[in-house]
RNA sequence: UCCUCAGUAGCUCAGUUGGUUAGAGCAUCUGGCUGUUAACCAGAGGGUCCAAGGUUCGAGUCCUUGCUGAGGAGCCA
């Protein structure tokens, strides 16, 4: 019966026997004795395997090499080496897989993240894809124990849609019309009424508009599901194919909705710290010596809360020459975020009641008539983690909206309804899963926060 | 998409003002070593210098274009 390499490192039974499998990293030794350094992937550290070499055929030992496959039976012993409390010595050995050295691309030393981008096949048999993707699967359990100890609802929403009217961005067409022989009109454009779901549709781009729905239902929910961005983005921040988690609550206004992301947020980097504190520590001695210090620091402080036009107050007597000037009705640039949350205030930053004109038509109209109930949360290094809102509940104000964006109504019908029906004050917010991810392991390039990354010119494996 | 930088051995990189047979560390292979710790010691093999064109007596080195990668910007989560 096999044990995890996680459960027989804490196991105190010495002198017992156990069988573990695995796939090994390193292999050293001389003629008379071998160590085989063996990771199974249930936790970061190796388990020390020790084979006499008499008591094994030549053949076999030749075969294990750094990333074959092996079994091991064997009496679980105190070791003497410095570097580990206990070792197994091997009486049984049987070879699963073999791994031909010359061709084998991963080495027991370092390899860079850009060379493991072009083998992501094999990438998460490394130290530092390994504790990648058991900190991604403790992140995902966590958001979703976060919301159903709360009481919110998972909602699934489409991936295929037909609104085009989110306004997050450029949309992947989802067809099955024979692009080099499409259905056209009389006009000569394409005839979508042949298409699959007779009308167009696209890939989703935010679960948002659908999400607000269930909420005016089951009042609070939460989707988790993947988003898709047809942007041409090259930057270590954006991904065409990500992980998005969009809670959104009926009865919350701006300042619940802060309080829930803050609260959100902190419950996810106190949950690894808790449950990944190995990996965590591998990712801050190898790529981030001030990744705990960083962690923590969130955790000790308040965010700032500031309206957009606090922000630009205080951007404008800062003094600093910024490359884009700042004034009221801009947006706010990358370079501005980062000296709030990184100069002037030194800890994550909450932004609220920004200018209509640069934020979405779903936002809350304030009464001021010029500033809309939007949210964006900034964190040190990584920028902008969350962008939400209050949603605009009035039906009057929600269509005079639409309208003056010249937004296609028609297709809006659904959404509108809500509002003519029984609606009710409402809030909630986007965190990208990825950037969380970014900001938890350390590492700089959102591909390399999930397994199999999708961006422009690439969808390999 | 724009700006900047880069592409040389399996990996990480050096390669001078353009000059003769392109180097190092690690990895691999062979040998050695009675418990190693990214083991160590000795030796060996390993190159389409990203691609195509150009300048030149001569190009890894200079020029043009393209491809790929990285960083920054825009878009955003």
């Amino acid at each position: 019966m096999r044990i995890r390499i996680k459960e027989l490192l804490k196991n105190p039974d010495l002198g017992k026997e156990f069988e573990i499998s695995g796939w090994v990293r390193t292999k050293r030794g001389n003629k008379n004795i071998a160590f085989i350094a063996l990771n199974d992937g249930s936790t970061i550290h190796n388990i020390q395997v020790v084979l006499n070499m008499a008591d094994f055929e030549e053949e076999i030992i030749r075969k294990v090499t750094t990333g074959s496959c092996i079994k091991v039976e064997g009496v679980l012993a105190a070791s003497p080496g410095k570097e580990q409390p206990v070792e197994l010595h091997g009486s049984r050995l049987h070879v699963y897989g073999t791994a031909d050295p010359d061709h084998y691309p991963l080495q027991k030393k370092g390899h860079s993240l850009e060379f493991l981008r072009e083998i992501a096949h094999l990438r998460p048999r490394t130290n530092t894809f390994g504790a990648v993707l058991r900190i991604r699967h403790a992140m995902s359990f966590a958001i979703h124990k976060y919301f159903n100890d709360r009481g919110f609802y998972y909602l699934h929403t489409p991936i295929i849609t037909a609104s085009d009217c989110e306004g997050a961005g450029e949309m992947f067409r989802v067809t099955t019309l024979d692009l080099k022989n499409p259905p056209l009109l009389e006009d000569g454009s394409v005839d979508f009424g042949e298409d699959f779901f007779g009308r167009e549709t696209s890939l989703t781009v935010s679960g948002q508009l659908e999400g607000e729905l269930a909420a005016l239902a089951l009042s609070n929910i939460y989707t988790f599901g993947p988003t898709f961005r047809a942007e041409n983005s090259n930057t270590p921040r954006h991904l065409a194919e990500f992980w998005m988690i969009e809670p959104e609550m009926a009865f919350y206004d701006i300042h619940d909705n802060m309080d829930l992301a803050e609260d959100f947020l902190g419950y996810l980097i106190r949950y690894a710290m808790e449950h990944c504190s190995d990996d965590l520590k591998f990712l801050n001695n190898m790529y981030d010596r001030d990744l705990m210090g960083r962690l923590e620091f969130t955790l000790n402080n308040k965010y700032e809360r500031i309206t957009y036009s606090r922000a630009v107050e205080v951007l404008i007597q800062s003094g600093e020459k910024f490359e884009y000037p700042v004034s009221w009705g801009v947006d706010l640039q990358t370079e501005h975020e980062r000296y709030l949350v990184e100069r002037h205030y030194r800890k994550p930053v909450m932004v609220t009641d920004y200018p209509k004109d640069i934020k979405a038509f779903y936002m809350k109209q304030n009464d001021d008539g010029k500033t809309v109930r939007g949210l964006d949360v900034l964190f040190p290094k990584i920028g902008e983690i969350i962008g939400g809102s209050q949603r605009e509940e009035d039906y009057h104000k929600l269509r005079r909206r639409i309208q003056e964006l010249s937004l296609p109504e028609k297709d809006l019908w659904w959404y509108l309804e809500t509002r003519r029906f029984g609606t009710a004050p409402h809030s909630g917010f986007g965190l990208g899963f990825e950037r969380l991810l970014l900001f938890v392991t350390g590492l700089g390039n959102i591909r390399d926060v999930i397994p199999f990354p999708r961006f422009p010119k690439n969808a390999n494996f």
